[in-house]
Formats: structure tokens, sequence, C-alpha cells
DNA sequence: GTGAAAGCGCTAACAT
DNA sequence: ATGTTAGCGCTTTCAC
């Protein structure tokens, strides 16, 4: 390939102007049928491309859609992207991710360098961003699996009700005592499954503050957490942890200690990631749609752009429970 | 805030022209002091910030960089895509990860549309692309993990030795039947960690083709694959798997017949992905330097991009043997 | 040292 | 049904 041709090589080539080739290209305006095989000869012949950033710079929008996460590193970050990837290419736009970590910074200078690239909208999962912030940047935004605030739209999950749930099968399956790995308390949704754990421990004669331990929604800070819990409360038989990459620190925990998951032990989760399959024992977990969820606000977010509906949409899919090994009911053998 | 402010506006209010504008924005041409400062009090006013597509529309470069992954589902890729995260984004591009799914027409379809972008530069990691392909876009590139053709840089390991020393080290701790998970056959590196192995295995008495068993770099296929293998051949008591997320797979193969891995089977794979740490038990492997591998490639890649280099670079870096819990030496209690 | 002006490739009035 | 042209916001000759 040597020089790309511009659609004033097309025009000359086809003998028509610039406007008709452009009409072709858009599909909008009048034109002849005659002249339209023309000018897609020429385009054909010319091997042309139209040049996007001619048109971004005109139209003042990018056909460029970015995805905000806080963690790559934590599998349900990419299970997430590659919904938001599916359905924002499939529409014709391009997808960008950006990694955070967590950190308002981060989030800053990428959301600046999108806004100077006309980026058309994002997508954000987060906890220290603040509608103030996002508002001086007037980029259509859509949160996802964290909400920011009421104005801005969001697609969630009812973290309070599944973990409610998963506080509860553990009590069905016979565990006499409970306790929590929380995430960190800045993540809404992590107080969300403190919440819903709450809801159901609280209400026990045994429970006690000391069983919820703080394990930042990684691996290490969950294992961390559990090795304490587990030693102070030897008494523990049932774990609800706020997520399924903690879990697996459990899981190592309890290992660490001698204690046999789920013979002693019984885990569940929250997430439904595709890793949850595949640990040793495999995770009973509280499983999030997380394709859809994905994809969903993908499409929220883009007919937010090309509609430019400045509606406010609040979306909550619901989690399910998946039985897997880390969880067994008392009495029973394998 | 309410309208973007572009060039002219500083100009009209530091009473100059956008042209003396533009030279202090890029810290070229004469501009004196005075007015230097004007300039730069109005830029603040104004909360100025130049548009990065207006630059790009006429420099036909986008200070956009893109990584090309075939799985961002295997935990390698994002280890790998945080690497050139962070190296591009520090050098003031903006990073762009397009999942492939190694599938020549997702990565000819994204190579279209950055290329309508003005993309600045790819890294690649993938095992369909040809370099006739890629020559037709003229995109500056490196590959990465993945060897596409000698006329374009790379970056990779040394996989057939690296695979030599894991078999190596399995013969060492005592095992006396060594079969291999093999990663598919299109794919240059699993070729090499094949051939690393023959070079091993083959030099023994017990060795047998039906050793080697093909597992399709993930969790299913190799979880398939070493069912297989020890179904067929119970004598098998080490196995070489060719990548960490394999490896997960062949534990629960170990697992489903009821071997214990490491005491009747130890398992040695390849990359030192994070996860590999987090499994029960921790996996034995040969660890690939991710993240130096990651900025190294999106290093070459900026000089090739800023300096128009068209040299074409090669770097192999090592593996390192990293003992954890799935391999054991014979005769050795725990 | 600074300004005027052309032009990057495209789209959308506005004419005809 | 098609052509002419202004202009998106910027950079860079070329004058002065």
């Amino acid at each position: 390939m040597t020089e790309m041709s511009t659609i004033r090589d097309v025009a000359k080539l086809a003998q028509v102007s610039v406007a008709t080739v452009s009409r072709v290209l858009n599909g909008n305006g009048y034109v002849s049928h005659n002249t339209r095989e023309k000018v897609a000869a020429a385009i054909k012949q010319l091997n042309y491309r139209p040049n996007d950033v001619a048109r971004s710079l005109f139209k003042g929008r990018s056909k460029m859609i970015a995805l905000f996460v806080p963690d790559i590193m934590n599998p349900f970050f990419p299970e997430l992207a590659r919904a938001v990837e599916d359905m924002t290419t499939q529409q014709g736009f391009t997808f960008v991710l950006c990694n955070t970590d967590d950190n308002l910074n981060k989030e800053m200078a990428y959301l600046e360098a999108l806004k100077q690239k006309s980026v058309d909208g994002i997508i954000i999962v987060s906890s220290t961003m603040t509608a103030e912030y996002m508002e001086n940047f007037d980029i259509p935004a859509v949160a996802l699996d964290r909400i920011i605030h009421t104005n801005i739209s969001s697609v969630t999950v009812n973290n309070r009700e599944g973990a409610k749930e998963a506080t509860q099968y553990l009590k069905d399956i016979g565990c006499r005592r409970i306790a929590h790995v929380s995430g960190p308390e800045h993540v809404s949704n992590a107080r969300q499954r403190l919440k819903g754990y709450l809801d159901i421990a609280q209400k026990s004669e045994w429970f006690n503050y000391e069983y919820i331990e703080q394990g930042e929604y990684n691996f290490e800070g969950a294992k961390k957490a559990t090795q304490i819990l587990l030693t102070k409360h030897p008494e523990i038989d049932g774990l609800f942890v706020a997520n399924d990459l903690m879990a697996v620190g459990a899981i190592k925990a309890a290992e660490s200690l001698g204690l046999s998951v789920p013979d002693q032990l019984s885990i569940i989760s929250f997430d439904g990631i595709k890793l949850g399959e595949t640990t040793s024992p495999a995770l009973t977990t509280m499983a999030q749609p997380i394709y859809q969820i994905g994809a969903r606000a993908a499409e929220m977010l883009i007919k937010q752009v090309e509609q430019n509906e400045a509606q406010t949409l609040v979306e909550e899919f619901s989690v399910k429970l998946i039985e897997r090994d880390s969880t067994r009911k008392k009495g029973e053998n394998q």
C-alpha cells in the first residue's frame, strides 16, 4: 500500500463532486443509481476508506466508547469487558479499555485524554468517581457494577438480596456459625453485600461483629482476613465471601490451617466468574449475569449517545445461586 | 462545563495570533517570555485543552496504540495488557485493547477500523495474522508472545529451552513417565514448547507419542486431554502442561480420577501467571517475565513510531523455574 | 518574535 | 440529482 486515497481522489476518478461521494458513502441525500455505481466502482478501484479522524473533527464525535475498570487482573472485569466489547464493536464503535486501579487521578487523566479525542461515551466501574467530577467533563456515561450517583444511569445487581440468599443458604445447609469476609467499605456493592449478610446474621443469637473481616476484594486480603477469622473463631463453619476472587484466597487460608472445604467449612461467594468452576473445590456462588449486565450497559450508553437521550436509567439484575463443591449440607457425605 | 474553547478563543483573549498559541502549546518556535505568560494565563482562564482530533487530522497520527490479544479471559493477557497499558499511557499514548479470539476476520476488522482512526501502531499477539496482510495496512507493529514473520519485530521468550528445562525438572525429581499436554499446533510458541518436551522425552526409552495430547490452550481442552492421557496411561507420573491455565484443567482432571497432585502426579506448566499461586496445589511453572515482555514490546513500538525506525528487532527473554506445590521429589514427604 | 493563510479529509448547508 | 463551498481545530510554512 502506497498512499491513502481521499474522497477527492474518488470524486475525480468517478467524475463527480466530493459531495456526491460523501452522499453515497453515508447513504443520505439523493444520488442516481448510475452515479452510485460509478462511485462504488471508484471506491473499490482505489480501495478507498473514509478517514475517521476527519469525520470526527467535523462531527465532534469519534465512534469510540471506553470502559473504565478498577482492576483488569480480577477476572470479573475481563468477562465484563468482553461483553461491552462485543456490543460496542458490533454497533460500529471502537472499544477502549482503561484500567484505573480504582484511583481517581488515573480516572481523571483518562477522562481528560478521552475527551480530547472526542470519545462518545464511557461505561465506568468506579468507587472513587463523583458526579461532580463527571459533570465537568460532560461525557455521556453509564455506571456499571457500582452506582456513582442517582443522576447517572446504572446497571447493577441486587447485591443485598443476593448476599441475604447466600447467607441464608449457609444456614439452610446447617452451618451454625457464619462469618463474612467483606469487600472494601468504600465500594458500594461491598457495603450492600455486607448489609445482606447482616440482614440474616444479626437475627441469629450467635452473631458477633468479630465475624466480619475486611478482605480488600483481592486474593491476598481475603486470605489474611480468613486466617484471622478462622484462628480467632475456630467455631466458624460457614463463610460468605464477598467475591469469587476472594473466595480463592479463603480456600487457601482454610487449607493453610488444615481445614477441609467443604467438610469442615462451607464457603459461598459472589460473582460467578469462570474461574470459580476451576478451583478445587469449585465455588458455590451467587452468580451475576456478567455478560448481560455488560451488554446492557453498552446498549444503554449507545442509546444515550445516539439519541441524545438524557434520561437516567437504573437497571438492576438478579443474581442466581450456583451450587458447586465449596459448600456441603451438614451430615451429608460426598 | 458549557462550550469547549478553541485555540482561537485563547488567541483572542491573549491578544495574539493562533500561531503563537500553537507555538507555546507545542513548545517550538520563538515566543517571547512575555507573550508566553499571556498565553498561559489565557489557557488557564479558559481551561483550554487542545483538540486531539484536529491534531490527528493534521498530523496523520493519533497518539493511539492498540494491543491485539487472542483471549482476554486467559489471565496471561490481562497481565500482559497491564504492562503495555502502563508503558504506553506513561508515554502519552491512548491505549486500546482488542480481543481477537484468534480470528483473522476480527483482526482484519480491527486493523481496518484502527487504520481509519490513524492509530500509530499495534502490538499483536496472533497465530493467524500473516506478514502479507499486515503489509497491506502499513501500520508499525511489534509481535508479542508469538512470532509472525522475521520481518516484523518481536518480543518472545525461549519457549523451547524453557520446555526442556521443565521436562528435565520432572525427570530430576524422579518422574518415570512424563507426558505432555500441548497447545494448539497453529500457535508457534506451543510448537516450540512441544519441541522442548521432545528434546528430553525422545531420549528416554519409555517415550511414546501417545504421551502427547493436545489441549487447546484452555481449561476445558486441557482437562479432557489430561483425562485421556491418565486413563490410557495410568503409569504417567509427570506432566508438562503447555500453559498455566491448562494446568488448572489438568489438576481438575487428576482430581476427577482420584489422583493426588503432587503425590501421584507431578505437574509443571508454563507462563507464571498470578493465578498459579492461588490454585490448590499452587503451580510449579516456567515463569515468563510477563510484565517486562509487555513493557519491552511497547517500548520497541513507541521507538519505531516516534523515530520512524524501520529496523526489525527480535528480542527473546528467558523463563525461570518457580517451584511450588504441584510437583514433588519422589520419596520426599510433605 | 509574531501573524496570515493554506490545508489535513470530511460533511452539510446552500445553490442550481 | 448534483456541485460549490465553508468550516470542524489545529499546525506549519512563509512573510514581515
